[in-house]
DNA sequence: ATGAAAGCGCTAACAT
DNA sequence: ATGTTAGCGCTTTCAT
């Protein structure tokens, strides 16, 4: 916790250029903000006095004034997974141009390091907080507690009275699971994450019974390229093996497809898959996969506008849909298929 | 640019806690901040009041007062490749122990976005900020004029006297090149960035002129898997087609493993290829890449270092070498091809 | 061991 | 149209 070495000799400040250019600080707020009007030359003269003392205005000093620090708090649980890499870039181009930045923090899911960033952010004077992580009562209490503004991202379900933007997780599950359907397969199998009350688990579960299919094996890992693998080969292990499943993630897929090639097995041919996110890697396994693409870009941008109070929707939850893609692992074999991808 | 709306009631600041406590608010911040001796039992009231009222100081005036607001600025071209969403996560484990959070701002490697985020970064009082997107010398005399400290991180060459943390692509590309010499290949294509001054080009063309080989065909691509299947059609579609290729970065290499899959090609049988930077989806294609890796946890934690002036080594340049990791595109087909991969 | 007070750079109400 | 000034919440020197 050792302390940076100083770089500048010495800051310019608003007083400085008041000076230089011969008026009162007030004036060189006026000028820089549009408060209050100004005389034209006065205000050029302000201009070219911050150009030329290269003055930068001390946010730090002006949060305190105001209040906030046009600043967004993200908390999701590892930026490095491209869902998150994606959404977080979605929230920023949203909160960009509303004249805010972002600032984002990895919880690992965990509920220590939550608090731990909850603090840290409400220290900083943010303007609100998105929570794209697991959260609990305690958090929300916490939440109440810090006294901002805070809404629920990539959440399904709402608590409480809490703004929520989301994408309808057991729709789009149906939707993949019908997908499989139709192509004929008759015994589909679930990888998702290990909890049952997933959404995506009740969505594949119910379009399954309601084909009077009976439902094939199921396996649950966690939601990274690794936990599809071991799932995968626990699936091309078995005796009567699926001819199809639904993957409720693409990393999860990715690492599930590992496992097939290495068994040797034909993807769609042996077994097909449809899998969940449509994250840019999903374009590029072998085979591609045919995915849920939720819109990352449309929830970043609601998640901010509900932040800001700018929102059109007057719910407090705004959910989305995802949109099937329609690529090589279902069997498709798509007309696209030698079409080069937008650079 | 509108505002966001009031939350808080009322915001509880350390003169509430003072008076709470019956001490002055300068107790207050010795007991949290442990400069001052303070009383066993005042401090334990203090503690007491700050949790009884939920206190949480005012970063943005702490910020002002000490001219620093503990955080440290990082500009990428893109924080959703995951090379760079890595990298970041690297600098974030490493500033996160010194006390430092960290603001992740996106450039598009542009000249007016990298200057706009250098000018806000400045303006929030951080601490020092890391480059990781191209520089010119105008980005440089800002980074001067701005007064705040800065290093180069993942720069290969350094700028004048900047600090700098990288790694040496022009010998990783060498021992890339030369895996691909050993295996006995003769016709070594490169694919790569549209720039021939880039380090990973001369290693590939020095290791293949030393070894009395022909130069195979080169391909230049912007650095995402849509150019590297664009590179990728041109290779196939070569009459004489190379038997191997170096590519230098693993998002290239994906793009190019479509192009060769939809050709029907072998990799690494028809076609072998060893890439660049060792991300996670380099163990996940198929075939899995062979790359050298570059170490992003020890760059990220250098830069940081760097930064705050407790790098251990006294130079201005802290160059590291890469790995090479062996897998299957190359040829080798490694020993511990069914293990499976931790999770 | 504790308190009083100055001042960090900025905004905005108020005065001119 | 421009200037004066109070005060945002905090740290820290200097008293006590």
């Amino acid at each position: 916790m050792t302390s940076l070495p100083a770089a500048s000799p010495r800051k310019v400040t608003r007083k400085d250029v008041a000076r230089y250019a011969g008026v009162s600080d007030a004036v060189v707020s006026y000028t820089l903000n549009g408060g209050s009007s100004v005389a034209p030359a006065t205000a050029a003269r302000v201009r070219e006095a911050v150009r030329l003392l290269g003055y930068t205005p001390n946010a730090s000093a002006r949060a305190l004034k105001m209040g906030s620090a046009r600043l967004i708090g993200v908390i999701v649980p590892d930026s490095s997974n491209p869902f998150f890499a994606e959404l977080c870039q979605a929230v920023e181009a949203a909160a960009g141009p509303a004249g805010y930045e972002v600032l984002i923090v990895n919880s690992d899911d965990t509920k220590t390091r939550t608090l731990q960033h909850l603090q840290s952010l409400a220290s900083r004077q943010v303007d609100g907080v998105l929570i794209a992580t697991a959260v609990d009562e305690t958090d929300v209490a916490a939440l109440r507690a810090a006294g901002i503004r805070w809404a629920l991202l990539n959440h399904d379900t709402s608590l409480e009275d809490a703004l929520t933007v989301g994408m309808d997780l057991e729709a789009g599950a149906r939707v993949a699971t019908q997908h499989l359907v139709d192509h004929g397969y008759r015994r589909i199998s679930f990888i998702g994450q290990a909890q049952p009350t997933d959404p995506r688990f009740r969505g594949w579960r119910s379009v399954v019974a309601q084909s009077g299919l009976e439902p094939g094996p199921t396996f649950f890992s966690p939601f990274t390229r690794a936990g599809g693998y071991v799932a995968g080969r626990e699936l091309v292990a078995l005796k009567e093996r699926p001819d199809a499943v639904f993957i409720s993630s693409d990393m999860l897929a990715v690492g599930a497809l590992r496992a097939m090639h290495e068994a040797g097995l034909d993807v769609p041919g042996d077994l097909a898959i449809v899998s969940f996110d449509g994250s840019p890697e999903s374009e590029y396994s072998w085979p591609s996969l045919t995915t849920i693409r939720q819109p990352v870009l449309s929830m970043g941008a609601a998640a901010v506008a509900q932040l800001t109070g700018t929102s059109p929707s007057p719910h407090d939850h705004r959910r989305f849909e995802g949109e099937l893609v329609i690529r090589r692992s279902c069997g498709c074999s798509p007309a696209d298929e030698t079409a080069a991808p937008a650079l």
